[in-house]
DNA sequence: CCGGCGT
């Protein structure tokens, strides 16, 4: 019984009632805490990483566990990269302002991990984005408590595995379509009611989209086979 | 005791 419970993947929706929480940590770190949750749903096992900051401003970002494992080892990586470096020095930032920067690639969701620094310091932003715009969210962990970080997600790591227990099969690579001057994106999803298609049409000022579950991925082939039946006999007359 | 350069 958490109380930095919220809602999740895309669409708002009634509470599911299969989402197991396995356990749960909470680490300290300056101002921040941060809560790892290991979390079990139909889809699989997952860790959700929570951030509040001291005003109660709250981030959330959801790993697989085999991406957490990924991540715990990057932030060996990033510790080590934080160790070398000199005293903080603005003149001596690279542009983009990111000292060392990783991405992790899981079910068409990406990760992006970056050392930065400002006027406040060094912190490993992680931030997760999905395809064609949708939400992204994002933490940042102070690079002094990377290491207490890493330890506490190898506790969850041993305890649970670094199995994603997938109920079915990866979810399929995003594929797309040029038609003419359009492109159209095939993104398959999932969140708790369902796996879906979502067909976004993209261009530089105007954005759409469908949801397709997949219960009637079927019905809309046959209903497009249909379609182009009878184009190919009016085509033929 | 905060705070993380955007649409």
């Amino acid at each position: 019984m958490s109380d930095h419970e919220s809602g999740d993947d895309q669409q708002p929706q009634a509470q599911g009632s299969s989402e197991q929480e396995l356990a749960t940590k909470t680490l300290q770190i300056q101002s921040k805490r941060f809560y790892l949750d290991v979390k079990q749903n139909r889809r699989g096992r997952f860790i959700k990483i929570a951030e509040v900051g001291a005003g109660g401003k709250k981030s959330r970002l959801l790993l697989a566990m085999s991406t957490a494992a990924e991540f715990r080892d990057y932030l060996t990586e990033f510790s080590e990269h934080y160790a070398s470096l000199g005293p903080p020095n603005p003149d001596s930032l690279p542009d983009d302002g990111k000292l060392k920067s990783e991405t992790m690639v899981k079910d068409n969701r990406r990760y992006y991990l970056d050392l930065k620094e400002n006027q406040r310091g060094r912190f490993l932003r992680v931030a997760q984005t999905r395809p064609r715009g949708g939400p992204r969210s994002q933490i940042a962990i102070p690079a002094q408590g990377m290491i207490e970080f890493r330890d506490a997600l190898t506790d969850l790591l041993d305890e649970f595995g670094t199995d994603d227990h997938e109920g079915q099969s990866e979810l399929p690579e995003s594929k797309y379509l040029r038609v003419e001057n359009k492109v159209f994106y095939f993104d398959v999803g999932s969140n708790r009611r369902g796996v879906y298609l979502r067909v976004s049409e993209v261009r530089t000022n105007y954005r759409t989209a469908i949801t397709i579950p997949e219960r009637s991925w079927a019905r809309f082939r046959d209903t497009l086979s249909e379609f182009v039946d009878k184009a190919d006999t009016k085509e033929s007359q």
